[in-house]
Order: C-alpha cells, then structure tokens, then sequence
DNA sequence: ATAATTGCAAATGCTTTGCTTGTGA
DNA sequence: TCACAAGCAAAGCATTTGCAATTAT
C-alpha cells in the first residue's frame, strides 16, 4: 500500500509522472527481486499502456538516484530491489533462484583490511554466494 | 613460450585445432584478464583469418572444460583468465580498470559459514571488491 | 570416412536512443 | 509555458547460431 519509493523521489526532487508513480509503487511493494521484464507485466495489470522503455528509463533514474540497487547475477538479465539502509549481499539458490539476503559484518571488514593491504579504498564491492538448499 | 592450455586440452580431450592451439596459446600467454576483443585482436595479429566467433565458441568450450574461467565485472564485457589451481578473487580499479588478484581464506570459510546457517550448500561465488588507488 | 569445426552473415536478447507527441510543475 | 517525459520503432552491443565448406582423427 505505501509507496515508499514515491517518497525518496519527492524528497529528492525527482520528478513525478503517473507512469513513475505505477513503478514506484510496484517497486515498493516487491519483496522480490524483479527483472525489468517482471516490472513491465506487473504494471501493466494496471497500466497496459506503460511501455518498456519507459521502465528501462525509470530504473536507471531511480538507480542513479540512489533509490534502487541494480544487480547482475551471473547468468540472469539484471535484477532490481529498493535501496535498503542495511548493506546486505545475496545468496542465490542455484536450482530455484530463490535469493537470500544476508549481512555479514566480519565479511564487510576483511574486505575492506584486503583492499588497504593492496593500496586500495574500498569504493564498492560485490559478494554473491551460490548454493543448494541442504534437505536434512 | 609454454601453452599450457593446449596440454590441458590434450589432457581433457578437448579436439584441437589450428584456431584452438593459437587461442590457447594467447591465453596462457596472456598475465591480463582479455576480453574476447582483446583476444580476437591478439590472435589476429598471427592468423588474421580467425573469426571472432571461433573465438567466442573457443573460450566457451575452454570454460565448460574448466580450462579457463569467466569472469563478467561490473559494467564491462566477459573477461578470460587460465583457470588456476588456487582460487582466488579480485579487485578492480574503478579508475583504471586494473585487476589486481587476492586469495583470503578468512572471507573464504566465512562465506561457507554464512551459506550453511541460511542451510545452503555453498557451491560457487562471487567476490569483487572495487577500489581507487591510494596515493601516499 | 565422417563427425566435428570454421567463417560468414544473420539472428538473438537485453538495453538504449532518436524523434514526435504529450504533460508535470 | 516549456523543459522534460513517454511511446514507438529503430539502433546498439555482446554473444550465439544456421549453414555450407573445411578439417581432425
């Protein structure tokens, strides 16, 4: 029912169109990770007139607005989630594709010890964890 | 000098050809991570009648044969390297684009830890850390 | 001999873009 | 009003593929 993107888009002045509107509440209410395919149907059951490349255009702006978080798994077409204040990485079921989200202190610092041993500031980084579910 | 790509091949049964023992030897020849460009153009410059697709298949067969392995880095194209005994991950320079590569077994068992508490089986993954130089 | 490989060009799949019309502030 | 956004179809880019000719074993 909220529709919290909406909000970060007006508290950061991006502007609004009915459109933009449909996908940020779209967007507000997955509690998945959509493709850009996955979008477009989804607001098309309400929109049908929405084209895809208006939703192309729409996650990127929201991207670089900082209000969603793009992800390339390997082998999948990118996939997009709201920005969480929580950085979290991602397990991915390699059967299902089920994702997992995961946060791990230990993991965040190591990496940032290893890239100032190599002479580096941590900018950005990228953990994906690949498993099968273990049945017991 | 040495093309170990091509005893690997032998070694796997991997038919050789003329195109194959060429590519092979670019890539072990190889200290970077080439794209299949940078390849395409590397093998051109001693046999300019190697199509790009023979390349394209070349490095796809190499990496179901393990031979070589992929790697697709944030915002670029698919990137080759010789497989090698010990795994290990990555750090890329945001500015230069630079690999530098790094093994860490602490991040290693912790992401099998991490997998096995979601009661996942962890199989493969993904580490890259993306970083800007620091200048001293 | 013959099953696999090559080169070429055409096809693919995802994503971006030019252009004209429509619209939010 | 008027800069910006949307829709459409065409273009782009990396990669794959169909097919006829060639080659490895």
């Amino acid at each position: 029912m909220s529709n919290e993107i909406e909000n970060k888009c007006i508290k950061k002045g991006v502007r609004l169109t009915d459109q933009r509107r449909l996908i940020a509440k779209v967007m507000s209410e997955a509690s998945d990770h959509p493709d850009v395919d996955d979008l477009h149907k989804r607001v098309n059951q309400i929109d049908s007139k929405i084209s895809i490349a208006t939703v192309y255009r729409t996650v990127k702006l929201f991207e670089e607005s900082g209000i969603v978080s793009k992800h390339d798994f390997k082998g999948n077409k990118a996939r997009y989630e709201q920005t969480t204040h929580e950085h979290h990485d991602h397990l991915i079921d390699i059967n299902t594709g089920e994702i997992t989200e995961f946060i791990n202190e230990d993991i965040e610092k190591l990496q940032k010890k290893v890239a100032e041993k190599l002479g580096y500031k941590l900018i950005d980084h990228r953990l994906e964890l690949y498993g099968s579910k273990i049945k017991k």
